[in-house]
DNA sequence: TAGATTGTTAATCGATTAACAATC
DNA sequence: TAGATTGTTAATCGATTAACAATC
């Protein structure tokens, strides 16, 4: 694997694995950069290029075998673990994901939930418990815990992300509309939905502007 | 106004907005592209470059005035507008959105509510009834829809947002997991999260990796 | 006026695309 | 073997950063 591999590429990566697993479903045993050029809408060079950061994983006359660029694509990414998380805040877009059993067969279940507010403490979803936000730190000190999910208002976010990296967890989730301050080894991942919307309408006014 | 505004900056201006709601919440007057840098985490040098394809907002000596520049980027973005929004599909995360009454008031009312579940259909959510998503492209000939709003399963996320592009309107807002196809004068500003969790689980993994 | 800070040009850096030899 | 297509180097393009004259 190459030194330092750019945001770029990293951030393209999930398109690779959700292309393939179409691919996969339509029972495609192999595909040429070209062809895959043509779904997915990047280059043909770019598509070789982003793949040999991490391994030759062609063949010269072929292309690439869907099932095994698939399964390195997840091993690169590391889908091929499992990852416990506690979730932060059940208001709407808390209990979304929360109730969201994707996640748990993706290998991402959720442990732990909790709210400040008491209305939904005691409430549970998918079989877990809502507790009191105050006991998060207690419950990362007892429990393996790799990712947290933010989901709190923009007031609350920062502390509970304080919480969170004091009491180890391996990453942040954050669906809180700011930028949280972590150590730099600690990546927070960052949903900043109103600000797609916000851009959207940037393109709907500035109809020009299109490429 | 610069020919072409790259994408990159269209990016960073919800950002810039964001930042400058908080300043304005401060109380703070005026800022200049060094003290913003140190907040927001962009280059001074960015932040002037930025600001400078849309008009020379800044005075030397002083800096940027906060409301003044809020309000030139809420221009800019066309939020100084309202927004006819449609939901189709109130699963778990369409009713995240349709319940969160904060667009509403960022001036982005859904109109029209639209799901092929019985269950859901007639369940009214911010007193707008769920309609069956069959009466969507009827509802869209007799009514002025400017963004819609695709929550539904990948399966039956294209084929709603050609109802949509056919309906007429004038912008899509994706969530569902897939790249939509539309004609160019229609963008689309999608939501990945599964794909910023996967991206998050690359960067725990990969700590080496982290800048 | 002197100091601060912008607006803007030029330099640098990094990412994307093109090209083609290697090879299946 | 011949054709197809990768892996990889080189060229190009675009975005970011640096520098500084203009100016408030």
């Amino acid at each position: 694997m190459k030194d330092k591999i750019s945001d770029a590429v990293v951030k393209r990566l999930p398109v690779y694995l959700r292309y393939l697993e179409d691919l996969l479903n339509e029972g495609v045993e192999h595909i040429s950069s070209n062809e895959l050029s043509g779904r997915i809408g990047f280059t043909a060079s770019q598509i070789r290029q982003d793949l040999n950061n991490f391994g030759g994983f062609g063949q010269q006359g072929y292309g690439y075998n869907v099932e095994g660029l698939h399964r390195e694509i997840k091993g690169i990414l590391g889908l091929d673990h499992e990852y416990a998380m506690v979730i932060v805040g059940l208001g709407n877009l808390g209990r979304a994901i929360a109730n969201h059993t994707k996640y748990y067969k993706m290998g991402f279940p959720i442990i732990g939930m909790f709210d400040v507010n008491p209305d939904l403490i005691g409430m549970r979803i998918n079989d877990i418990e809502v507790q009191d936000s105050k006991n998060l730190p207690e419950f990362l000190r007892t429990h393996h815990v790799d990712i947290g999910i933010i989901t709190t208002t923009k007031e609350a976010a920062q502390m509970i992300a304080d919480q969170m990296v004091e009491g180890g967890v391996k990453g942040i989730w954050n669906f809180a509309p700011l930028d949280l301050k972590v150590p730099k080894r600690v990546p927070v991942g960052s949903v900043h939905v109103t600000d797609t919307l916000n851009s959207l309408v940037y393109h709907i006014v500035h109809p020009d502007q299109r490429s």
